[in-house]
DNA sequence: ACCTCATATTGATGATTTTCTATATTATAG
DNA sequence: CTATAATATAGAAAATCATCAATATGAGGT
């Protein structure tokens, strides 16, 4: 499973705003639907659909929709691949030491 | 050590453009310069650098000066937070399963 | 001291992102 | 089938970001 650069954009991307993190703490204690993240939140309703989709998108969260509800949770998978993204890109695999610009 | 929401989008936004991804993997091979990842990149040298300064503030990356150089390199111990921290992050904490919107 | 090379900073511009209001969609209730 | 409730989408404004050309800084070399 190779990640292409955008791709990899992608998931981060669902960490990169504060009120995606903020989310992210409320989605901790477990499954929450939109209209309660939303009350918990100071955010309009659409602004809130809009972190939604993002976070969904980067595949860290998951939406169920059931009925008239959206009910989002955090994606055990999406938090394993994200780790793994990010452990195989700070991963040096240098085999010896080079220097660069002659000196 | 408890991170800010502020503080969790500085080290990830180094992951949020398909160049800095692209910087991680020229990274991988050991440290390297400026002006070598110039070299490899479709960049301009202030836009390198400003990508640079972001990736150094995110921690994952460090600069080290020697002379008119300055090399960079992937940090461990950056990644080693940042994996906590997307671990913490997406740790669901629930211990029962809660219904919302009355159902 | 001057020149050159490597990198950083400034300032401007275009692209992307966040946010809102207004509206559309979809599902249930009466 | 109409009304209402939950969520999504469209479109526009404001803020942020990526990018470049020009310039500044700082370290060696001559």
């Amino acid at each position: 499973m190779e990640l292409s650069n955008k791709q990899i954009t992608v998931i981060f991307k669902a960490l990169c705003d504060e009120n995606r993190v903020q989310i992210f703490r409320l989605l901790q204690g477990g499954e929450r639907c939109a209209c309660e993240l939303l009350d918990e939140m100071q955010l309009s309703q659409p602004t809130l659909s809009h972190h939604m989709k993002i976070l969904c998108d980067s595949g860290l969260v998951v939406g169920r929709k059931e009925g008239k509800w959206t009910h989002y949770s955090i994606s055990a998978e999406g938090a394993e691949v994200a780790i793994k993204c990010i452990s195989e890109l700070t991963a040096v695999t240098e085999n010896e030491s080079k220097c660069c610009c002659g000196e």
